[in-house]
DNA sequence: GTGGTCTAGACCACT
DNA sequence: GTGGTCTAGACCACG
């Protein structure tokens, strides 16, 4: 893993959206091991205490699970995941229905946009 | 216009990138005066020449044309403006299709979470 | 203010129970500021860190909000504070059954036990 | 056995609680021995001193009673122990009496709270 | 070893 | 001034 960071978005919260679309992508299985707070900020070349900010607020959103002494876990409840993968989906698709509309694009041409895309990649 | 620099693509093309988003979203209207190379360099803190190579992108795609000695303006044509919406579309949508596959969305998923999001939106 | 610190509680959590307290028993009203990070924490004698990640999880409950530059306030959502009210009330609670439970009182003798403080104090 | 010591509280109140709440939830049993004063000293890394003036304390209460060269004891009768737990119940109860009004639980809504929670826990 | 917390000191963006 | 973030380095509790 390595992340090119945006300077104005935080660091942590970069981390964060990495090991998301990992966990939403099946990279990282439910119940498998984080690599540790420290592993991580060796390879990003961050401080521990940024990748630990990250990792508790995984762990806020149920998304992973500590375990003091032993590491961190991505969590066993599928329920979870599935509403990740939903949240990132949303994010993605918002994003892109603004984008389409500045682009002077309407609901149907749209949709039909994505529709021959989809064919074609 | 301020263009927040993303230290991994070469920043002439960025700078190519923005414009074409205004012209594709009507801030730059057909036949507009483009700001002279000068006033976007002051403006984006960018040296000149690098503004200079982004008009030549832009004038090489014939989305802007140059006048000696009056300036670089935004084609009239507004097949090349509807070309250049169509490519910047297909490059969003191209990597939308991408990311949702990897969240594990099928074709039919897909355009229906895109049309469910057009309806919240 | 001052809290007397308990050596096994994060500080920062402890912090915030002190200000949700204030807040519940409407010390600090909805909308009011609350002190600045650096003046609770020359107050407190506790790192600024300490004290704006108590600040930071105060806002991710939405019981307060931050605006950068001006400070942080509660909220004036009283459905937010009513809801912690709740919480804290049920956490008591909890605790104390569990405490009367253990000391050999029925649900109807605690209950009968409650009545009568009630009239005494 | 083991305490966290609270700063505020002189330790050998706070060692008195300790037993008195052993006593009330019956991990120990009416004339069961203590542990000897060096015993509990060594235990909770005290001084022996601080020890013998919380079971002088107790056998102030009547709730222990101690032989010389044998050791000390609780108390066989039923009486004392029934009123240390109404005693100890009633200082529960009065701190939650306040804490709620301080909440803004009138009479009502306190019981009717913990008779809710009585019912979930 | 693991994660969790705290301090100290710094820089940033926003009003 | 405000809050937000990051680094550096330390200590703790847990297994």
């Amino acid at each position: 893993m390595s992340i090119q960071f945006d300077p104005n978005k935080a660091i942590y919260a970069q981390i964060v959206d990495s090991f998301y679309q990992q966990i939403c992508s099946s990279e990282l299985m439910p119940g498998e091991k984080l690599p540790s707070v420290r592993e991580t900020a060796q390879m990003l070349k961050v401080n521990p205490n940024t990748v630990s900010r990250a990792y508790q607020e995984m762990d806020r959103d149920k998304v992973t699970f500590s375990k003091r002494g032993q590491g961190t876990f991505v969590t066993e409840d599928h329920t979870i995941i599935r509403a990740l993968k939903e949240a990132l989906a949303k994010k993605q698709l918002t994003e892109l229905v603004h984008y389409m509309r500045n682009l002077g694009y309407t609901d149907e041409t749209m949709i039909e946009a994505l529709t021959k895309t989809i064919r074609e990649v």
